[in-house]
DNA sequence: ATGAAAGCGCTAACAT
DNA sequence: ATGTTAGCGCTTTCAT
């Protein structure tokens, strides 16, 4: 022992993972490593990890399905333990699932999930935050409430545009799809576009609900551009307490995700599975409204 | 090959590394990796390091020094064939950099150095981005320049306190060690309580040069309690580009940092130290100054 | 209790 | 060109 130490010997981790078939090593493939709300997801994993000596490959899909598929092989590949997708798409290539399944190697799924997803994952209760996030605007007085949603293929989205059409009904609100504007790519550009191509409509719309705080931030910019106060003359609300959200004037509303939970609980899950557990763990986060100043209306 | 294709034959790493004796495994080593300056170093990694087929494993110091050590050792011991690291204090373990070079592995820091560091680097040229920062607040009229600064064994800190005395003198001004601050933890809580230390003391200063825009934001809190304008009453100036920075109301002067082309630079010079070229490389980013309106100083 | 040997899955060197 | 073999550094099993 005294002669391992001044030689400074190191075990050779390789060699053990080849020997003993296992790795100490999970895989974590996110679709944007320094978009805000999935570095909190990596902090907790990242810190979870740590604390149990696993170390974190972390590799990066830019939103494009078929680098998540071949990211997953390379994973596979490496002999990854685990391995915990934020997918980009609401389907997840099933050769790799199949892979996974013969070689053991488990997956928990963070943020989005395909329709009836049967494995492990956690995810927000969007449909339920759009719901009181919408639900909120209608009790502050808004009766023309615009959705600047996300594509169909993001189930976060979906839920979330399900959300605000169930908010409307319960609020006896007509549903009017020339409202609903769907962005290609979900950021402020578009958010900036659409809230244009909205106020230049027949139709104004005196609150806007964005799928995203990002969104949010270029509709803020077009309706400085039009002078249009927020909250008085239209009122907006995000989605996901980024960062920014907090700082911008007027502070935007939005709903709360908990990433650095989320990231811990996904970390807890794979390693349940890791250590043979064979029940399936799900776990939806329910949201939480924060009204700050950008919905609260003062004059009805 | 046929057959290897229908069995879902994936080569096994693990096995092809011990026999190679290098793994395409490079280790990445951050303070922390939802602070949104790392996000985009980190981002500049990894997507460098995917177009190579390398893997990241990243971990999180969490500012501590002894973390840090430990780390990367563990990094060590998992065979990486490189590490970059962005060290939480001027000095490194030098016992770990003994084992580095006896394996041959190499490491090149980024964000922070040693003083007279001698390996790969990369970093910001911190002295002058202060310089120019401090300098225009005193070409917009500014004459009692405060400065909160981050702590000594963090070399950015140093050399932008030093930028920031270099100001001073070139300006004209004199040096007050009344209005030089020092943190312990740089955040918007300390930025709080020492500007509100500052204005309660007898001599107030009209702008405050703060070493992080994190900083800036508790800074501009104090000042929205004591009714102070900014920038007609006190001219408020960042450091490093936050998200926030752009956002917040009013926006924040700052000097840019380059963080995902700084992620990049450290990547490559991780390569090209793999590929066995000798030389040691070095680069300084010049920092860019961002002028807003937190330091557009109108009546003077 | 201690030591010897087999073998994890691959590649590089060697022999055919 | 093709096939065979040794061995990367460890752990586990088996024998002492």
């Amino acid at each position: 022992m005294r002669l391992a130490q001044q030689l400074d010997y190191t075990p050779n981790k390789m060699a053990v993972s080849l020997r003993k078939r296992k790795s100490d090593v999970i895989g974590l493939v996110l679709p944007r490593v320094e978009h805000y709300f999935f570095s909190t997801i990596l902090k907790g994993i990242i810190s979870s990890a740590q604390k149990d000596n696993f170390a974190v490959i972390l590799s990066e899909s830019s939103h494009i399905p078929q680098k998540e598929s071949e990211l997953i092989g390379q994973l596979i590949g490496m002999n990854v333990s685990g391995i915990i997708l934020a997918p980009c798409r609401n389907e997840i290539d099933n050769s790799y699932i199949r892979i996974m399944e013969k070689n053991n190697i488990p997956i928990v799924l963070i943020d989005r999930t395909p329709k009836n997803y049967q494995g492990h994952f956690v995810k927000m209760n969007d449909f339920h935050g759009a719901e009181i996030a919408v639900t909120h605007l209608i009790q502050q007085g808004y009766k023309n409430i615009a959705h600047i949603r996300g594509h169909e293929y993001s189930s976060n989205a979906e839920d979330r545009f399900q959300g605000y059409c169930n908010a409307l009904k319960i609020g006896g609100l007509d549903y009017n799809p020339a409202l609903v504007k769907t962005c290609e790519f979900v950021n402020k550009e578009e958010g900036y576009y659409f809230t244009k191509e909205l106020l230049l409509s027949g139709n104004k719309p005196d609150a806007i609900f964005t799928v995203t705080d990002e969104v949010a931030l270029g509709v803020y910019k077009a309706l400085e551009e039009f002078g249009l106060n927020i909250p008085a003359d239209v009122g907006v609300m995000g989605y996901s307490n980024s960062l920014v959200s907090n700082y911008i004037c007027p502070r935007l509303s939005t709903i709360d995700q908990p990433g650095i939970r989320m990231g811990e609980t996904a970390y807890e899950f794979l390693r349940s599975a890791l250590d043979d557990e064979k029940r399936i763990r799900q776990k939806v986060f329910e949201a939480k409204l924060l009204i700050r100043q950008s919905s609260v209306h003062h004059h009805f």
